[in-house]
DNA sequence: ACACTACGATACGGTAGCGTAGCATACAGG
DNA sequence: CCTGTATGCTACGCTACCGTATCGTAGTGT
């Protein structure tokens, strides 16, 4: 399953691209609890028995039609200039979670592996692996002197893929550059402030 | 249910206090596919059928428990100063998200609304319930001048709690009031920079 | 003491889903 | 063409869970 092999019998390829492809549509529009294997072999035209030829049981092939919607954010060049770099990786995520499949199945794509029954078959962080890169980003930022050198990385991350987030999560909200940038600038300019804030 | 009534029989009284007591258990611990009846049942020594004399049905049953370790967040009175009143709900938010139940069941607080078949009993905006203060919070500081007129309040709105709920899931993170204030402080400092950041 | 009500226990029918077995068929590749 | 393999089909057994019915019992309030 991993690695998409060239070299195989064209009738197992087409038979896993299927079954993918169903459990991906049921996982985006009814969530985990969709894709049960008989949904999948109904959807796809491929029979129960040869799903279960090809993942090991309902949580493998769950697990796969999670990682296919799962948008990837590239890491930036470490010798990259930190605000450009910054920004782009914001930019990315919020590209990655407006377009393709991650966007409608955004709150599936957060509550699946919290859930216990549902993420047996997933690694426990496959979303940190996610916002790893944004963890970088923020890194190299500090390094360069963009952000205070006492920033605390898992809180600004925290500031920062919460708002990504959060707004992705609201229908009514334009995920675009623009958006990008301005998480970006308040972000930034907030953790510049001299004084943070008198109450 | 909705209303917890004083004047009933004890034996009613006893009965609905279990049942819920073990439903908010199984809630925390497990998540909504956890809150099954002969679960609950079980864990609270209530008979099943007990619990259907007084729940329409699992959806309700499990609403209730929903409802039950779900934060609230007090109003802050219009006529307040706009700055303590943002700065109190942000610390009241942060701390009913790290006290009691809700802490531990917060990603199931925010999948099971997410879910459709969970949901059933749940009206469709529980969170923006628990939200809401935040956004009138806002508002008065918008209105004040705490904040840019030109502030967009609903983006403001992700801003805010998105970092919360982010901060709320990381377990390694430090809920307290200097978190809150800082969440504040880092909010209202970014929104006032005159010049958001040039990249 | 007595009627009324809530409760407990058990059993049941129904549904949905998982995963497997056995056998017949279609197809890929040499 | 011919062998090996992937697939489809059907039928299972099993488990978990829902919601109901029935009936005897225990507790409440008067």
């Amino acid at each position: 399953m991993t690695p998409p092999a060239d070299d195989v019998d064209p009738r197992v390829r087409r038979s896993q691209e299927a079954v993918l492809a169903a459990a991906l549509d049921l996982f985006v529009s009814g969530g985990p609890r969709a894709v049960t294997v008989d949904a999948v072999s109904e959807a796809s035209g491929v029979a129960k028995t040869t799903i279960y030829r090809h993942w090991a049981d309902r949580a493998h092939l769950l697990a796969d039609a999670y990682r296919a919607c799962l948008p990837v954010v590239p890491t930036p060049d470490a010798d990259r200039d930190a605000a450009e770099a910054l920004r782009d990786v914001i930019r990315s995520l919020v590209h990655g979670l407006s377009t393709g499949p991650a966007r409608p199945a955004l709150p599936h794509l957060i509550a699946t592996p919290l859930d216990p029954v549902e993420s047996r078959a997933l690694p426990p962080d496959v979303m940190d692996q996610t916002f790893t890169p944004v963890v970088r980003a923020i890194e190299g930022a500090v390094a360069s002197g963009l952000l205070p050198s006492d920033t605390d990385v898992p809180e600004a991350k925290h500031q920062l893929v919460g708002f990504v987030i959060m707004s992705a999560i609201d229908p009514a909200c334009v995920m675009d550059d623009a958006l990008a940038d301005r998480i970006v600038g308040l972000f930034v300019a907030g953790r510049n402030a001299a004084t943070p804030l008198s109450l």
